[in-house]
DNA sequence: CGCCAAAAAAGTGTCGACACTTTGCGTCAC
DNA sequence: GTGACGCAAAGTGTCGACACTTTTTTGGCG
């Protein structure tokens, strides 16, 4: 964080976004645990500013849903309990259902393109981290070219929940699922296929299948219910979480 | 707005958000109208309060969609396009559509009971406002039926936006629509049927047709395009906005 | 009469300070 | 030893001030 309000040059003002990312990141990579709290005179003194950019940044992560506000006024870092991850995934596909919808009413060949090389580039990722990025870029980038920004918006607070959740499962994850990674492949190739063949609703019911197909997989024992790709699980509410693997959609 | 920072007795801190409510009400009423400058100093003055508060306000009321930041840091109330009502209405067919979805596999008897009421009042409505004050309060009754506290966060945001464009729909209304209303009381009353059936996907799909069917109805010249009650309009493109008449949905 | 420059006004981003509240801890009585 | 009390520490909400930037006004000059 630069020192304070000595003459920036005209670089369009911030410093209260900065450290929403880097406390996004933090927050989302784990770093600072849920339950964890947030102190604005703390954090000021962490990024040698002063409270009020801090105290923007703390009412950001909020609205993010990331961070939680105390009866008392006190800030600590949001819980993720069954239920919120049961919210998060209904409320990603709410969002990506119409988000596929829309994009494939405008879709074009190019963003065909573009998807595959996100498959591809999934295809060949050696960590899990890093097809966990690709997943979630991929996604995105579906998402934009839905051409609806209010929509991409809503769906950013989301994600991030989404990823900030994936912290958690990943943290009970005991072998990686390189099944899980096919069965999420496969679905993008599902979702793919109804795009580029602009079949709006049927994009949107893939998605919605992909996301909450991938999402039981990963949090149900492999084991014991392994969902077939071509009939995923169904029904809305989400399975037990228990030690399952990686997750992605 | 209270003097300033003496003694509250414990009432949990506030002030910013006593700001927003009467600021987004004008928003949304037109008392302030788009394009129009907010200035921090300004509404710190009228308000009574320092700057700070009124920081916080403004913040949050950007997050809503309401206002807009300028590239310069100023602010101005957002100015809505036929681009943006499309996304509005977009994006809460999106969100609606899972929660009614939702809604409907935990309805109960009491829930139909409370829904039937509503739409009582609303045939009893006298004024057009009155009537969209009960469309909009039925609405939102359904979205927290769903139990899915952050789908009805965003929807709030997006139904702010609604509100206001529909401001922006009454001031190009020339005649009182009685049809539209009779259209939407019959949409509610699928909508209801669905709910107290038990049926998600139908709620869902239902509820999509009814908030589109209901926006497409009062943005086109009704005397040019009268949708029918039984099939209204089905593209996801919204019409092209003319001195259509009282929107709601 | 219009146009450009310079000065004034208005506005934002950030800071440090203060009042009040809540939390935590040590002390003292029992 | 334990529990109530009270004081210190930490934290939030708000304020006013200052540095800098952008916009507006003013004033001089062609």
């Amino acid at each position: 964080m630069t020192p304070m309000t000595k003459n920036l040059p005209h670089p369009r003002r911030n410093l209260a976004n900065e450290i929403v990312s880097v406390l996004r990141s933090d927050i989302i990579s784990g770093v600072i645990n849920p339950g964890e709290a947030l102190a604005e005179p703390v954090l000021a003194k962490r990024f040698g500013v002063s409270r009020a950019p801090v105290r923007e940044a703390i009412i950001e992560l909020e609205r993010a849903g990331l961070v939680q506000f105390e009866t008392t006024g006190r800030t600590r870092v949001r819980t993720l309990e069954e239920k919120d991850l049961a919210e998060i995934v209904e409320t990603r596909i709410a969002l990506e259902s119409m988000g596929a919808r829309l994009a494939a009413t405008h879709w074009g060949p190019e963003h065909t393109l573009r998807v595959q090389q996100f498959i591809a580039e999934q295809e060949a990722a050696t960590t899990d981290s890093e097809f966990s990025l690709l997943d979630i870029a991929m996604h995105e980038y579906i998402m934009k070219r839905s051409g609806n920004e209010r929509l991409v918006v809503l769906w950013q607070y989301i994600r991030w929940q989404f990823e900030m959740a994936l912290t958690y499962i990943h943290r009970l994850q005991i072998n990686t699922a390189h099944d899980l990674r096919r069965f999420t492949v496969a679905g993008h190739w599902k979702v793919l296929e109804t795009l580029a063949g602009r079949k709006p609703e049927a994009a949107a019911k893939v998605m919605a299948q992909h996301i909450i197909g991938s999402l039981e997989w990963s949090v149900t024992e492999t084991t014991e219910h392994p969902p077939t790709a071509g009939s995923g699980p169904r029904k809305g509410h989400v399975a037990k979480m228990k030690k399952g693997s990686s997750a992605s959609s």
